[in-house]
DNA sequence: TGATTGACCAACT
DNA sequence: CAGTTGGCCAATC
């Protein structure tokens, strides 16, 4: 079940982010450490969605708060709208209050 | 098997 | 201030 793999850290830190927050890739990048490049987390997210691997990946922003991965969710405002269903500000296709909603695994889940 | 790309970040020019 | 480069590591072509 728990395979080691970079990939599946990255799932379980995506999964536990709480609602109307959000994250940034280099932050779980962080939060992982070691062999740990934001590239990587984007890279666990996109072959997990194609993998039949749902995860609440509308939940991970790039670090200006900025919906980078928006047209990988199968279309240019999906992510926006799960987002702003969740009680996040947007000013186009950034998050106003991103300070306020960031999420950081390495400072709430130690 | 080698070369290219990729949902990023930070620094340098 | 904007554009480019380097770095990180894995998956796809």
């Amino acid at each position: 079940m728990n395979d080691d793999n970079f990939f599946n850290r990255v799932f379980e830190v995506v999964i536990l982010i709480p609602y109307g927050r959000v994250t940034s890739y280099g932050a779980i990048a962080k939060y992982l450490g070691a062999g740990g490049s934001a590239r990587m987390v984007g890279w666990a997210l996109n072959t997990a969605n194609r993998s039949f691997v749902p995860i609440p990946a509308h939940r991970v922003v790039n670090r200006n708060g900025l919906l980078s991965g928006k047209r990988h969710f199968g279309g240019p405002d999906v992510m926006r709208q799960l987002l702003e269903s969740e009680g996040i500000v947007f000013e186009g296709d950034q998050i106003v209050n991103f300070g306020k909603v960031f999420w950081d695994p390495s400072l709430e889940l130690e």
